[in-house]
Formats: structure tokens, C-alpha cells, sequence
RNA sequence: GGCGACGUGCCCGAGUGGCCAGGGAGCGGUCUGCAAAACCGCGUACACGGGUUCGAGUCCCGUCGUCGCCUCCA
């Protein structure tokens, strides 16, 4: 069976199109990963959450989907310096004598347990920066020598005078950006636009490595040049990212991919917008950083985050709350609570009704990833009145393939011990009940409320949960 | 200054000219010892001002407001 058509919003276009694969039924992605010099945070999760629902979208649709997602290890950190706002626990770990690529293994192993816990599924090449160092100075060879890039002591520049496209994805005209406003502009350049390929290392500097132009460290764009190409070839479909990186991170990605190629060698660039606090962005800047690990203290699951990226398009900013939060968990609850009505059986799900709810499905995530579409009929599927309990488990948790949700988890309390005393509060008041003494069974209730354990009588008996 | 996005009901948020999100919260009801859950029902929107059209939340112009990028930010 072919795979489904897909539309897309391709920044490059700036319009809908359908995505048309280099090789028919088999899909190439790539996206920029995290900075490992710091803890993800959820606003940058949003990002990686995003692309994991493009590559299951593609994968459920019926294609065979190759996803890279990189790792930005080189650091600039100097071993004399703290200065530009460098985090303290760097600054302390180097203190401690680690080496960089030990603070980045820290953080790297960090980001990915957070993204185990909202489920997004790793990928299947995941590259790091520092491994690559020379597939960026050969990309960085075949600029020079094609003229596209100058080398001015020990530092190479990309020439953007010499790449007319350049601009195109972000529509900014090169002479009217405001270079310089904060870093003093590096006299160096024929042109304030120019941007390194290759740095001169200073002393002091930590990372460092041998070049043709000497001791020196990789500007941070030839590296997702380099390791796209090497892992997706030349020519490959899709490019996904932060809108932040759309420039100048992705302008000059394709500046030098292009200009080393001569050709084109992305499809289709798609771009996630951000989440905010209090419709600021997040940002380690600005202070208002939450991590998935530190949503348990406030009450929440990190599938109640998932469940809350769910609810907003991918291109359309999303502020993280605590009554939106609420929201989704109590979504999600109500969507895991119709699995859990259901039981395990044969379903076929080509038969109508369950057809009819399928393509539903299927067209939301078809349309430029409509996934909050798409969780509308997941709750259609919940409260259809034409779908057996064994029907609608089968449905929800086809779908879940590409929600992620862990529909067929328990309903709430996951996993979460009782605290000490309640199983005898609870022996009590099952006594109570049988023995129709309801003044102590509610109060009884109360006591096991007190306790953070809520508790629910039904027809198998007693359910005791943990919830504040 | 340049580039870009956005303003939808109590809250979060879909909306691709005519019909429609969805979730949460609230209110009323059914059921259950009570509560919870489930189910049924109810309400409140398209920032503002013009325009195009038989018809505008959706297209065009303007105003106001918010946010992002131009900083090795997702």
C-alpha cells in the first residue's frame, strides 16, 4: 500500500505543499538538536516534541522515515574566563577539572532521560559535532576553493556576496540587519554579513583542533552542513528546527551546503514556534526556565506536557500555564480512561464504524501535521456513541502511535506508591462500607484526602489514587 | 531600523468564505449510600475601523496591542 499524502508548510515557500519524496516512500529528516552545555528545558523539548510527531506522522502515513537529530557539543568555554553569563555549574565543573566533552556527555545523557520521559522516540542517527571535525573541514576546503569562502589569519569566513540566494529562507536583506549591535563586529570581514566557518583559537581556548589554517574550532553552522549531508546525502527532504534558528543558523546552513554542492539540498524546511511563560519566550536568559524533571513537584506528569504540546499546532505559539496544564492532564485522563474501558480484542479497524474515525485521523495528521485536529477525534473516538469499549481501545490506541500519550497506561496514580497508613485507612474503610457505615467511611475518606490519596468506590470496589 | 508571527468565549486552543472544532472550568440533570467517574443538556467568541462579497473569524487596507529573529537560543 502507498503511503498517505502529506501537506506541509515549507518556510522556504512560505506555503502548503505536498511532500514529495526524493525516493518514493522513504522520508529523510533532519533536525538541529540541543546545546549540551546546559539542561533542555521544556521550551526546547516543544521543539524535539515536534519533530518526533513529524517522523511518527510519516511513519503511521506508511513511509519508511530515516531521522537524524544532532548534538551540539563543541563548547566555547575558555579555561580563564567566566564571562558572558557562562552557567555556574560549568564554570564549576571545569573547576573540578572536568574536560568539556565530560560536562557535554553530562548534559547530553540529561536531555535524552527527559526526552525518554515524554516519549519521543530517539533517532536513529543521533551525531555529534565533535565527532565530525573533519567532514566540516573538508566541507570548509571545497568553500575555499570554489571561492566562496576567504581566509583571513587563521579564521575562514563564508563569503555571502558570493551566494545571491542568501536570504532567502528568512526574507532579511543583508545590508539592513543590525550586525554588530552587540558583539563588536570582527574587523576582519569583507563583509559584516560573513560568517565563520572556521575560528583562529586564541590561548585559552579548550576545544581546539588542527587545521590547514592552523589550531582552531568550527563555527557553529558548518557542523549541521556537514553531518546532515553525510548521514542523509546531498539531497534530502526535510529540515525541521526552532524558529530562532531560522536565521541566521539555517540561512547559512544552506549557504554553505548549497554553495558547496551547487545545488539544492533540502526539500522542505519546517519551523516550530516557541512555548512561553506568561508570553515571554523561555529562555536560561530570562529566567523563566521549567524542566520536564521538575514538573512532578508541580503536580504533573510529563505525558501532561506531551498532552499540552498536542493541543497546539507546531507553528503557532503555545503558553505553558498552570490552569492549561490542568487541562491537559484532565484530557488526558478522560482519553486514557477509554482504553482502560476496553479490553483486548480482534478489531478490525478497516470495518466502518471504525473506518470512518481512522480517516478522520488520518486526514488531520495528513494536513501540514494537524495534530491538534487529531486529538479532537481521539476525543470523538472516547465519547462515540457507535463504538463498542473494545472498539474504541482499539482505535485510541492505533492513534496513539503517533500521539505518543501512553494511552494504555493506568488511568492516573502511575506507578506512585501509596504513602505509609493509607493501605490500612483504606482495609477500614472497605470495612465501613460493607458494614454500611457511611459516617465513617466519609470520613475515613477524608482522612486518606488528607494523605494526597483520593479515592473512589466502584462496582470491583475501592480505587485509590495519588493526586494533590 | 530591517525581517517575521500573532490578537477567537472564563481558561487553553482548532478553524483552508457559507455547516463544525476539541479539551478544561462553570451551571443543570441522570446514575451511584454520598462523593468520584461516566453520560445528557446549557451558556458566553472572533482586538478596533473601513472595504471586497449574496455571504467574512476566514480575503484586502488601516489603527491599536503582543511576541520573536537580526546575540553559538528550540
Amino acid at each position: 500500500m502507498s503511503p498517505t499524502p502529506v501537506r506541509l508548510h515549507n518556510s522556504l515557500s512560505r506555503s502548503l505543499q505536498t511532500l514529495e519524496p526524493i525516493t518514493p516512500g522513504r522520508v529523510t529528516i533532519y533536525t538541529c538538536g540541543s546545546t549540551v552545555y546546559r539542561y533542555a528545558h521544556i521550551g526546547n523539548l516543544r521543539t524535539y516534541l515536534f519533530g518526533d510527531l513529524l517522523r511518527r506522522t510519516l511513519a503511521y502515513l506508511g513511509y519508511e522515515v530515516t531521522y537524524v537529530k544532532n548534538v551540539t557539543d563543541v563548547g566555547h568555554m575558555r579555561d580563564d574566563q567566566t564571562d558572558g553569563g557562562e552557567d555556574r555549574m560549568i564554570v564549576a565543573a571545569l573547576e573540578e577539572g572536568k574536560t568539556p566533552l565530560e560536562i557535554a556527555e553530562f548534559y547530553t545523557r540529561a536531555w535524552l532521560e527527559d526526552e525518554v520521559l515524554i516519549n519521543i522516540v530517539e533517532p536513529d542517527v543521533l551525531p555529534k559535532a565533535t565527532d565530525h571535525i573533519g567532514e566540516m573541514l573538508a566541507l570548509i576546503e571545497t568553500l575555499v576553493d570554489k571561492g566562496l569562502a576567504y581566509e583571513v589569519d587563521g579564521t575562514v569566513y563564508f563569503d555571502v556576496s558570493s551566494f545571491p540566494a542568501y536570504g532567502r529562507l528568512s526574507g532579511q536583506r543583508v545590508n539592513q540587519t543590525r550586525a554588530g549591535t552587540r558583539v563588536e563586529v570582527e574587523t576582519d570581514k569583507r563583509h559584516p554579513a560573513d560568517f565563520a566557518l572556521w575560528k583562529r583559537a586564541e590561548p585559552g581556548r579548550l576545544m581546539h583542533w588542527p587545521s590547514q589554517w592552523g589550531e582552531g574550532f568550527p563555527g557553529w553552522h558548518i557542523e549541521c552542513s556537514a553531518m546532515s549531508m553525510k548521514y542523509l546525502g546531498d539531497r534530502f527532504d526535510i529540515h525541521t528546527g526552532g524558529i530562532d534558528l531560522k536565521f541566521p543558523h539555517h540561512e547559512d546552513e544552506i549557504a554553505q551546503s548549497e554553495g558547496a554542492t551547487g545545488h539544492r539540498v533540502v526539500n522542505i524546511w519546517l519551523h516550530g514556534e516557541f512555548l512561553t511563560l506568561d508570553d515571554e519566550k523561555m529562555a536560561k536568559s530570562a529566567g523563566n526556565i521549567i524542566r520536564v524533571s521538575e514538573l512532578p513537584e508541580k503536580g504533573f506528569q510529563p505525558l501532561d506536557f506531551r498532552y499540552l504540546a498536542l493541543t497546539a499546532h507546531y507553528r503557532s505559539k503555545l503558553d505553558f500555564t498552570e490552569p492549561a496544564m490542568q487541562a491537559a492532564a484532565s484530557g488526558l485522563r478522560r482519553l486514557r480512561r477509554a482504553v482502560a474501558a476496553g479490553a483486548e480484542t480482534g478489531v478490525d479497524l478497516t470495518a466502518e464504524p471504525m473506518a470512518g474515525y481512522g480517516n478522520r485521523f488520518r486526514d488531520a495528521i495528513a494536513d501540514d501535521l494537524g495534530i491538534p485536529a487529531a486529538l479532537a477525534s481521539a476525543h470523538a473516538v472516547a465519547g462515540a456513541d457507535d463504538l463498542t469499549p473494545d472498539q474504541k481501545r482499539a482505535l485510541l490506541l492505533d492513534f496513539d502511535r503517533v500521539l505518543g500519550l501512553s494511552l494504555d497506561s493506568p488511568a492516573e496514580g502511575t506507578g506512585i506508591p501509596l504513602p505509609a497508613g493509607a493501605a490500612e485507612l483504606l482495609e477500614r474503610r472497605a470495612a465501613a462500607r460493607a458494614a454500611m457505615d457511611w459516617i465513617e467511611a466519609d470520613r475515613l475518606r477524608d482522612e486518606l484526602a488528607g494523605l494526597g490519596v483520593r479515592v473512589r468506590d466502584t462496582p470491583e470496589g475501592q480505587v485509590a489514587t495519588r493526586r494533590s
